[in-house]
DNA sequence: ACAAAAAGTTAGGCTGGTCTAACTTGACGA
DNA sequence: TCGTCAAGTTAGACCAGCCTAACTTTTTGT
């Protein structure tokens, strides 16, 4: 299980990457209300963890995995949210507060329980968007977006022409497939995947034609 | 603020106390999960802190700040048990791991609310009792349950005859007067009070007719 | 161009709550 | 009467998460 600080970490990196400003030491620290090298230290466990990546002055960014983990407190956050306006008519000034220690408390069944009893919401009372349970969950995503070392399974594989399409197949790339990036080298380099315990190497537009879907956190 | 675990052992303790046994450090212990000398520290903790006394060999008890705060607690843990079940429509035999959890994270605020939109229920889906929240908090109680040191206000007295009501007057105490135990005496001895500043020492069946209202916690 | 401010990190320390190992104390049956 | 067992405690350690002080690196204003 992660602990409720880890959780504030994702939490806020995710709500700072969704208003696109940069997740820094400080701006984390200033959020959430404990001191800088509270957060040095943090992410770098957090790294360690592979919940997100940081490079020196780029602030953290989440990987698939925290950044999963971040949209479930998220839409906890904003069912509760919702659940204390709608129900018990609480100020919403109130809300994010009493929501923020909430969302620590429910299990997921007593979420998914919550937001069926709303109705299925698709906005706090604030107006911004609840995420999807199930859906963000496990999405279904662009091989591009896989962590390196993280396996997945393949659901879907496009491409731009009969040419194409016979490549990627023969790289075992097909729906079903495990597959795992080994390694991805910078600047658009090559990535080198491995497609059910085959190794290849090609170029990172491939990842581009690949949906893959996620095993659990 | 009181952290999570004085909480839950608090909490645990008045569980036992309404069960009628005993609170020693080994049932705690198993129902806390913690290891035994988890418990030990913990009660010599709670101890210094007025919350519980515990004689050698006598297990753990409240004192009235204790009691109040474990209540709080209780009723905390019982109203939401009422809502997984009434609104979430949640089992039964998992509500209470649920509530175990949302009681630490519900503001007073949320939990007045929370009975109110319940309609102030009287018991939870168990049947038991839910403590009531004002009058629970800062109850009339008798003077014989004040904790030594603690001060409290004169809510009532009462008295066997004529004599009996002049010789409780004598004393100084009168509705709204401020008394604090300074020395209780073992084995049914003497009671030493503070009336509004004034000392005496009386016997113990004169707590039995004064009714205080605690300060709150 | 360079000093001052801001951002980040390292080092070292504290607290709350837990643990295990080992000792003490009291009860109780053979 | 004594060995054994249960209950309780002390001693010592660990961990997560936080802190402050002091250092380095980067940005910024003049």
């Amino acid at each position: 299980m992660i602990s409720e600080s880890v959780a504030d970490y994702l939490t806020e990196i995710l709500r700072l990457e969704e208003a696109g400003e940069p997740a820094s030491t400080s701006e984390l620290a200033t959020r959430l209300q404990v001191a800088r090298p509270s957060v040095s230290g943090m992410l770098r466990r957090l790294a360690d963890d592979g919940l997100v990546t940081y490079a020196p002055d780029q602030g953290a960014h989440l990987t698939a995995r925290g950044r999963r983990r971040a949209r479930a407190m998220l839409r906890r956050h904003r069912l509760v949210e919702t659940f204390l306006v709608n129900a018990l008519a609480m100020p919403p000034e109130q809300v994010h507060a009493e929501a923020h220690r909430w969302e620590h408390a429910l299990s997921d069944d007593a979420v998914d329980r919550l937001d069926r009893w709303l109705g299925n919401p698709a906005a706090d009372p604030h107006g911004t968007p609840i995420p999807d349970g199930q859906a963000a969950d496990r999405a279904h995503a662009g091989l591009g977006a896989l962590d390196v070392g993280t396996p997945a399974r393949v659901s879907r594989v496009a491409s731009r022409d009969a040419d194409h399409a016979a490549y990627l197949a023969s790289l075992g790339l097909r729906r079903g497939a495990t597959v795992t990036i080994t390694e991805r080298r910078p600047f658009a380099g090559p990535v080198t995947l491995d497609v059910d315990g085959r190794r290849c190497v090609v170029g990172p537009e491939v990842t581009e034609y690949v949906t893959i879907h996620e095993e659990r956190p």
